[in-house]
DNA sequence: TGTACATCAGTGAACGCGCGTTCACTGATGTAC
DNA sequence: TGTACATCAGTGAACGCGCGTTCACTGATGTAC
């Protein structure tokens, strides 16, 4: 039955919201169209009126999350800390989407590669932005290897079963960070 | 028809093979088991005497490219180069399988989560025996931090489609690695 | 060493299942008067 | 404002396809004599 054009809006924002929530969590495959509706509170069916496809659906929902603030701009080691926390690791749903996404993103469209290139950059800016000590070569070095410390103690952290392990990658991590901002 | 003891050695050698470099290509879900027997030359059929579920597969795969030395034992600012190098970004299929599986593991059976917990270890052990000039603890730290930047940047450089951002975050993290083993 | 035969690695057709996608239908929405 | 009807968001059965897995069969291997 037809719904109001609002509620259409809302269903439609509720999918995105769902979708990047499972995709996070379970990974692009391991999620279906009719796996999200339900989640949504709709029917499978129904899909085809809000996305062409469901790549469509991974490129919109990647979009939607990434343009949501990551975060990082305000108090750079509060940030840090949270991100290389426990709390964080154990809450892949929701997490940092480039956390989620980023190992997968090779295998998917055009469209959704390059909103994790748009998503990547503005990450590194906003990381930047918040060492202003620093001059730019020492900022964007500061940036990007950070980030990347932080991306891939979070994926580390999450891959491994041995929870000593992992509390130590994400507490060495931080304080190889730590040091590098020092 | 019935092979040889030997032969048959051979071909379960070759479909480990095949199947690390094609699951580190395109993912562990893309990757068929009749892909990856008919990339060993064999029919699928012959699979499940091998291997009693593609899951084992997975988990055998990983075991074994893991057993391969991973290096970064011996010159570590050369191993560093080589790791954050656009070879290796383009070459997922015969590059490292830590840059490759980590973030599927999460989603694989306890079996390929400790494997990879175990290669983890070592590559750490490794890495940190390549830097006898720091103490004990800062050695560690070293050792973690670097290789999760290291994973992080490989990841991060493979997931995005701007050539230019992608060297860049190779290069400045191999920066600010060799920066913190200063 | 040579022969007869049991074993069993590999073959390829077939299976059941879940997936992405389609489509005829329903009934509430929203517009024309 | 009230009524008549065209629109179209959502429903749920159905589709075609590729996947992991099974199985009856084949013919080379390797062993017993």
């Amino acid at each position: 039955m037809k719904v109001s054009r609002e509620q259409m809006a809302e269903n439609r924002r509720r999918i995105l919201e769902v979708a990047s929530r499972l995709f996070r969590d379970k990974g692009f495959d391991a999620v279906s169209v009719a796996e999200v509706m339900k989640a949504a509170g709709l029917t499978h069916g129904g899909f085809y009126g809000h996305f062409s496809s469901k790549d469509d659906l991974i490129t919109q929902s990647l979009a939607h999350v990434l343009a949501a603030d990551e975060g990082g701009g305000g108090d750079l080691r509060a940030y840090v800390n949270s991100y290389l926390s426990p709390g964080h690791r154990d809450n892949a749903a929701g997490g940092c989407p480039t956390a989620g996404f980023a190992a997968a993103i090779r295998h998917q469209t055009p469209a959704a590669r390059s909103a994790m290139a748009e998503g990547l950059r503005s990450q590194i800016d906003r990381i930047g932005k918040a060492l202003p000590q620093l001059d730019a070569a020492d900022r964007r070095r500061m940036a990007i290897g950070s980030w990347a410390a932080m991306v891939g103690a979070v994926i580390l952290a999450r891959a491994i079963d041995d929870p000593a392990l992992s509390d130590e990658v994400l507490e060495e991590t931080r304080a190889f960070v730590d040091a590098g901002m020092a």
